[in-house]
RNA sequence: GGUGGAAUGGCCGAGAGGCGAGGCAAGGGACUGCAAAUCCCUCUACACGGGUUCAAAUCCCGUUUCCACCUCCA
């Protein structure tokens, strides 16, 4: 049996998982600034992160999984202005449809999910330590600093000198001992929605929430800090400078995804709306848009095109029928079981890539199980595919993707109309009238119902059309 | 200028010194009245130039191309 070894961005190796506290797990990952749609980059890094969640929760581990919304930054300021609304009615509204789309990708909800704004008291706190720790400064403006060249460390994450920094084109140098020194608070402009603090009114940094809102629910030190790679400098750089300087121990280890690229190129929004999330979902289901941002390694670019995710759901619904095939022979739904294969690969640094191939093996010789008709090994496969699918969270039998109970009558109605029409076929055939038996199936094709013969007899199932294709 | 990442077959995508992951597509076969599904077989690769080694996609040196970050980013 292996255990689990995982990356670190900080030291670039790949070394044995060790909780700080046996038996638990913290993590927190960065997540959105809620001021547009998600696209399919920013669900990535949802997907990747619950993969991690749920493989440490099968591992035995009790996870408080952490991550927050960015509910206040100029973006949004911006964006409300444009869109005519107040700020946090954008951001709410912004919110609540990253929330449908982690949903629609049964991306675990976290333990805690705390917005910005709702943890300002937090943030005084850090900045007044700090201030007290003589790590960061005042200078009268209403803005605060973290004063970098007093830290014992900076950079470590990026591995970039403190020199070699091009300053910000936009520096203001006129309260800065350093140019390089970054604001963890920014005074009030007139308009702008504002805190009143000791320092005068004014609202967070991007980089303060993260390390007051860790703390408020990890603590000074964790196991695990997430996020995306570019989010590596400045925004993770500065929350260690922050959690340091404040005497924090903060984060054991470093996970970053990597991106959904667009030929070759890092997706964002200047690429358009059919990238986003909503969109994707209308020519392949939640499940099949997961699997596809799931089954490359979190530290690989995804290179999106349609195809590949056309084909990618295609793969996805082989499994899904023969898991199917396998209810409709053996009668009960799959017990989850993991694999060996499977097991392995995930404790390599989460080898999603070579899970898969355990995963193609099973489904071959549960095929092969199905038309020999051995059940012990189409009940192990089925097993062993479930237990693999239900850590990826792509299980067909999960609650959160089959449909409401509400459709079931329909359902019912539906199954005994074609098995009506399906028995007139099989009686055509047995009298070898196959004009009549090929019309019947013709015609249900036509309704976009797929006739299989199988040994155990005829089966049918709903045609899913694959729209998108190139581009 | 600084710091990282990448280049693998028709396509997607793993691997990190030694039996050519896996999938999709393609070709052949089995099954089938036909089709679909399924199974079996086949094909094939490591950007370029050197070097180290019994052995290199993998290590070293150099080169090319692409991507990203350098205070807005998942």
């Amino acid at each position: 049996m292996s255990s689990l070894h995982l990356y670190d961005t900080k030291s670039r190796t790949t070394s044995l998982f060790t909780p700080i506290k046996e038996g638990e797990v913290g993590i927190y990952l960065c997540g959105a600034t809620v001021q547009a749609p998600p696209h399919i980059g920013h669900v990535r890094s949802g997907v990747n992160f619950d993969i991690l969640r749920r493989w440490l929760t099968k591992s035995g581990y009790n996870v408080t999984f952490i991550r927050n919304v960015t509910d206040i930054d100029d973006k949004i300021l911006h964006r409300a202005i444009h869109e005519e609304m107040p700020w946090w009615a954008l951001a709410m509204k912004y919110e609540r449809i990253f929330a449908e789309a982690y949903a629609a990708l049964n991306v675990l909800p976290p333990t805690y999910e705390p917005r910005a704004t709702g943890h300002i008291t937090q943030m005084i706190d850090l900045m007044q330590l700090l201030i007290e720790r003589e790590m960061a400064y005042a200078p009268g403006n209403g803005d605060v600093y973290l004063e970098v060249r007093k830290l014992e460390s900076y950079l470590t994450l990026s591995r970039q000198k403190l020199d070699d920094l091009q300053p910000a084109a936009d520096a203001d140098e006129t309260f800065k001992r350093d140019v390089r020194d970054f604001a963890l608070w920014k005074a009030a402009k007139p308009g702008d929605p504002s805190w009143p603090t000791p320092w005068g009114p004014g609202r967070p940094g991007w980089h303060l929430e993260c390390s007051a809102m860790a703390h408020q629910y990890l603590g000074e030190s964790f196991d695990i800090h997430g996020g995306g790679l570019d989010l590596i400098f400045p925004h993770h750089e500065n929350e260690i400078a922050q959690s340091e300087a404040a005497g924090y121990g903060f984060a054991q280890r470093w996970l970053h995804n990597a991106w959904v690229t667009a030929s070759g190129e890092k997706m964002s929004k200047s690429l358009g709306n059919s990238l986003q999330v909503h969109e994707l979902l209308k020519s392949v289901r939640g499940i099949e848009l997961r699997w596809y941002l799931g089954s490359a390694h979190y530290r690989s670019m995804l290179e999106f095109s349609h195809e590949s995710l056309a084909e990618s759901a295609t793969g996805f619904r082989r499994i899904e029928s023969f898991l199917h095939r396998s209810v409709e022979i053996l009668g009960t739904l799959p017990t989850p079981v993991l694999g060996n294969a499977f097991i392995d690969a995930m404790n390599d640094d989460l080898a999603v890539p070579a899970a898969l191939a355990s995963i193609s093996e099973a489904l071959r010789l549960g095929n092969s199980a199905i038309t020999s008709g051995d059940k012990t090994v189409i009940e192990s496969s089925a097993n062993e595919i479930r237990g693999a699918l239900e850590v990826l969270g792509c299980d067909p039998f999960d609650s959160a993707f089959v449909s409401g109970s509400a459709n079931e009558d329909l359902t019912a109605a539906l199954d005994g109309t074609i098995k009506l029409a399906l028995s007139q076929r099989e009686a055509a055939r047995l009298r070898k009238d196959f004009e009549s038996s090929d019309a019947i199936r013709d015609g249900l094709t036509a309704l976009g119902i797929v006739i299989e013969d199988t040994a155990q007899g005829p089966r049918w199932s709903i045609s899913r059309k694959s729209e998108g294709s190139g581009s």
